[in-house]
DNA sequence: TACCAGGAGAGCG
DNA sequence: CGCTCTCATGGT
């Protein structure tokens, strides 16, 4: 084990750490070797799952682990989220195909930033894009020696110094204006993002969406990832598509009213309920969308 | 080649 | 409200 180095071993149960990185809440993940190496706030961070335990390694000494602990959800009581699915066919075909699958705690900045960029890409790319982005405007932070250099996610205030053109070339395309001035906006305290959670759910979703690039959906994603609004319900094209082919096969339904239906049928963890169904409906046929 | 991707915003009737 | 169009870019 190179020298800095330190190590923590998290029990756990009934959690499937390959299925929660790679199922489009996290960006920054990559797997090595039967591990996951990924960057949490200004750490190096690889994690390994055995049997019964999660270990986690940092390139920098770490002896209060509890940051970590929250960024994972360790704490979670994840039999009774389970207990709150509906008890249908739809959720139970689900839960069966990804048993373990968890909602990660995630830094609001990031998630915020990284959503916008998600619009209307493919997880790969937006991965893409975000490696690029964290490269040319992040920290350098320290990595064990062999591994590649390691980058935090720039802060708002590294990002509204550059301009959009600039952004541009880490290929984001049209969303480079919309980073650009959600930026701006939190880097100058125009929009405070650290009271994220102490807003109700409507109020916080309302804010959001002032943002330049945030609409229902991304504010949704920002709510449920980093704001921990279980109640959050995302609803991308994957998400329409279950819910049309799984819950409405016979007759057209608006967003409007899928909408309706999702607030009170999937309960008080109705976001976690979506992430099934969203990784159910893209990995079920073996597909390659950023596996 | 044509179509699609964890959408948002603007214009229109 | 609901519909349509546009916005870059890359994968399949």
């Amino acid at each position: 084990m190179p020298a800095g180095t330190t190590k923590e071993v998290f029990r756990v149960q009934d959690y499937d750490l390959s299925a929660t990185l790679s199922s489009g809440q996290v960006f920054r993940w990559r797997q090595e070797k039967g591990a996951w190496v990924g960057i949490v706030g200004a750490r190096w961070v690889r994690l390994r799952q055995d049997r019964g335990t999660i270990t986690a390694e940092t390139a920098v000494s770490l002896r209060d682990w509890t940051g970590l602990a929250d960024y994972l959800q360790i704490g979670l009581n994840f039999r009774d989220v389970l207990a709150s699915f509906p008890k249908d066919e739809p959720m139970r075909a689900a839960v069966a195909a990804c048993r373990g699958l968890r909602l990660l705690r995630q830094d609001p900045w990031e998630c915020l930033a990284s959503f916008i960029l998600s619009s209307t890409k493919q997880i790969v790319q937006i991965q893409q894009i975000i490696a690029l982005l964290c490269e040319r405007y992040g920290e350098r932070i320290a990595a064990p020696r062999g591994e590649p250099p390691a980058f935090a996610f720039p802060s708002p205030v590294q990002l509204a110094r550059a301009t959009e053109a600039e952004l541009r070339e880490c290929k984001m395309g049209f969303r480079a204006p919309h980073l650009l001035a959600t930026a701006r906006a939190v880097a100058s305290g125009r929009f405070n993002l650290r009271r994220l959670r102490e807003a109700p759910a409507e109020t916080a979703r309302a804010g959001l969406m002032t943002l330049p690039g945030v609409g229902p959906k991304i504010a949704d994603c920002v709510l449920l990832f980093a704001g921990g609004f279980e109640s959050a319900f995302p609803m991308d094209v994957w998400v329409i598509k279950a819910l049309r082919e799984l819950y409405f096969p016979r007759r057209h339904v608006s967003i409007k009213e899928m909408r309706e239906f999702a607030a009170t049928y999937f309960g008080r963890n109705a976001g976690y309920a979506q992430q099934y169904l969203f990784h159910y409906m893209r990995t079920r046929n073996a597909r390659t969308s950023g596996q």
